[in-house]
RNA sequence: CGCGGGGUAGAGCAGUUGGUAGCUCGUCGGGCUCAUAACCCGGAGGUCGCAGGUUCAAGUCCUGUCCCCGCAACCA
């Protein structure tokens, strides 16, 4: 078999915070295709990193008091320990603020700007600082920001873009030359409805609005944005210059395997494919948009206090088990929701159950019956057949689904041959055969048998629990690794000793909801922290710009096409009625509304929303970032002024 | 009619080109004793969101409809 090669990126993890399990499944789930890969015998490489630049890591720095590089060095270095902490054999995590990294994206800027592809344009638009985005005027909402409703700054500077859809034909082309391209294959009429179809506009590749990042060479007002900088670093990883490229490089490209969440499916199946023919260059060969995972059916986040880091709980139940949670647990194409308690069914079922009992009785029983010691040559039976016939059809489920990266299907596959394994021991049962001294040869057979799947099952679960794994194999004291039955003619055995200890559910969900609680507190303390400081104080003169009156809801209607407004119609004491948009109709009907009196912003600018015009806002609380309180002043008569 | 994905036993999921509805957990009953109160067998439990249609035959194809979830668009 030839050597061929086989090069795995992740997605490069955003260095503004910790990840949490989700960012950390990324980098499991390619490891684990990795070093599947390689026991298929191909020469792996497995790129992972960390995307350093931009905006909001130059505002957490600065929030901090210190510099840029020493906040990502910081972050940098926990994802390392986090990623560590899974037991995944990366071959080089890419930084991009790595000095090669950052001359080669410099390079590609140039050539694609000197061949025409990139150009100078002038943002007619406005820029919204948390959200780092342009807005074009149209876009805008009464002159704020569309996605968080904050003030823009209005800027009109140039900026540099990349053609796009100069290249849309030849890309469309390659997708349905390459059926496989997108993984799963589902995610392609997305991007095509969505993005290609409507015509790709120009994308903006650079940013002069912050200075932390990769800067143009030829035009030092301008930072490269996200897209080249961090995307490229699939190739300057491995060497890509635009004119002496590696030896490395020319082996290693394209890749095989881009793996990330379906979250940036469009970045790397979009913009990057038409970076790459910009370049010259070709294109990956696939592009495995996994789902996400959420904590029950939350999405994590650090100011719910849900969120669950993977070193913690590696910490404390084992890498093994984690990396088999999360492989087993998420779906191929759906979100995986998880919790405690199915970590620890899972745990105790699958891992100290059905495989590690299994495990430590033939272990057990071999050392009992025959000090250790057995060889394949004991008196046959058609019971083990079957129990071949499993084997054998096992290995080649397993193989084809990791190598579809169907890996829950692949844990369930190999679990089920443990289950047989202890079938098969009830079938047999040794403890009967062992009371009768003419039978001494059919037990060799039957426990010989065991521990050869076993060992099969070792060498199955390397990719998904390489460190059980290798445990099995310490115990049988055998370290073939052939993926074939029969391949080991005799085992000698040391010490038996749990895999996996069981958990008292009970307990352990006690000890994580008190662990849980604490961390929501210290959420909810740093949270209030910060939002007392993020605004500047305002002068009582700033305050008196601000007319609030109380007024009653006569009407209320949602508004059709919009999901969260509901257009309320108020009588503010003025005679004539006001309408109002209001972005609560998720937690209000609007005959929960009708005849409350509440607080509005009177001499708020209208704005037209979704066809409907807001006549200012009603004030409400924002109890936590799922729930909003409207304030209700019933009582009070309507028009009332507020001060 | 913005785009897409889902609705299959109590829970979580499989169901390839249409041909007796499966898996894991849970539950109920039984068996075994080598083993980590683990293991094995059996039962109960689903009109496959709803309504039509095509077909000898549909979870699987077509049409309509309802709900859920992402993205997009509006949370003034």
């Amino acid at each position: 078999m030839d050597n061929k090669k086989f090069y795995i990126t992740t997605a490069i993890a955003y260095t503004s915070r910790k990840p949490h399990i989700g960012n950390a499944y990324d980098i499991v789930l390619a490891d684990a295709i990795a070093r599947h890969k390689k026991m298929e015998g191909y020469e792996v490489f497995l790129m992972t990193g960390s995307d350093e630049h931009g905006q909001k890591i130059e505002e957490y720095a600065k929030a901090k008091g210190i510099e840029p590089k020493a906040y990502v060095d910081d972050i940098s270095s926990q994802i390392k320990m986090v990623w560590d902490s899974l037991d995944t054999e990366y071959d080089k995590f890419i930084r991009t603020t790595d000095a090669d990294h950052e001359a080669a994206v410099k390079k590609i800027f140039k050539k694609l700007y000197d061949q025409g592809d990139i150009y100078k344009g002038s943002y007619e638009g406005k820029y919204c600082v948390p959200c780092e985005s342009f807005f074009t005027a149209s876009q805008l909402i009464d002159g704020k920001c569309p996605d968080c409703g904050r003030e823009v700054t209005d800027s009109k500077e140039e900026a540099y873009f990349l053609k796009l859809s100069k290249y849309a034909d030849r890309l469309v082309k390659y997708y349905d030359d390459n059926p496989d391209f997108f993984q799963p294959a589902s995610r392609k009429a997305e991007m095509v409805n969505n993005f290609i179809k409507p015509g790709l506009t120009d994308l903006c590749v650079s940013r002069s609005s912050f200075k932390w990042g990769v800067p143009v060479d030829f035009d030092d007002k301008h930072v490269i944005y996200v897209w080249i900088d961090a995307l490229s670093n699939y190739i300057t990883g491995i060497g890509y210059d635009t004119e002496n490229k590696s030896d490395k490089y020319k082996k290693l490209w394209p890749a095989d395997l881009h793996v990330i969440g379906k979250d940036i499916v469009r970045f790397h199946t979009i913009y990057w494919p038409i970076i790459l023919m910009a370049l010259g260059e070709p294109l990956p060969k696939q592009v495995l948009g996994h789902p996400w995972v959420l904590f029950g059916e939350d999405k994590m986040s650090k100011s719910k206090g849900n969120v669950i880091y993977a070193d913690e709980l590696a910490a404390r139940f084992g890498s093994d088990a984690v990396r088999y949670y999360l492989l087993s647990e998420v779906p191929f194409a759906q979100d995986g929701n998880i919790t405690y308690e199915s970590f620890i069914n899972k745990f105790n079922t699958d891992l100290a159950n059905t495989l590690g009992n299994l495990v430590n009785r033939s272990i057990a029983m071999t050392n009992k019956y025959f000090g250790g010691k057995v060889t394949g040559g004991g008196e046959k039976d058609e019971l083990d057949n079957d129990l071949y016939a499993v084997a054998e059809e096992t290995i080649a489920k397993f193989t084809e689904q990791m190598d579809s990266y169907h890996t829950a299907d692949a844990c369930e596959t190999v679990m089920n041959l443990a289950r047989r394994c202890n079938k098969y021991i009830d079938e047999t049962m040794p403890w009967a055969l062992a009371k009768d001294e003419e039978k001494k040869a059919r037990l060799e057979a039957v426990m010989y048998n065991l521990l050869e799947n076993i060992r099969l099952i070792s060498v199955l679960l390397t990719p998904i629990m390489p460190k059980c794994a290798k445990e099995i194999r310490k115990q049988l004291c055998c370290d073939n690794t052939e993926m074939k039955a029969l391949a080991v003619s005799s085992f000698s055995v040391g010490t038996p000793s749990p895999l996996f200890s069981r958990l008292d559910t009970e307990k352990v969900l006690e000890e994580l909801a008190k662990e849980m609680e604490e961390k929501m507190k210290a959420a909810k303390a740093e949270n209030d922290a910060v939002n007392t400081v993020t605004l500047a104080q305002i002068g009582i003169e700033d305050f008196m710009k601000v007319e609030l009156k109380t007024a009653k809801i006569v009407e209320c209607e949602p508004i059709k096409k919009a999901k969260k407004l509901l257009k309320l119609t108020l009588d503010d004491g003025s005679g004539k009625n006001r309408t109002v948009a209001s972005g609560i109709a998720k937690w209000y009907k609007p005959e929960d509304l009708i005849g409350h009196t509440v607080i509005v912003v009177s001499n708020l600018k209208p704005a037209v929303l979704c066809g409907v015009e807001s006549q200012g806002m009603i004030l409400a609380a924002e109890v936590d970032d799922e729930t909003v309180q409207v304030i209700f002043t019933d009582g009070i008569p309507a028009g009332s002024k507020i001060r």
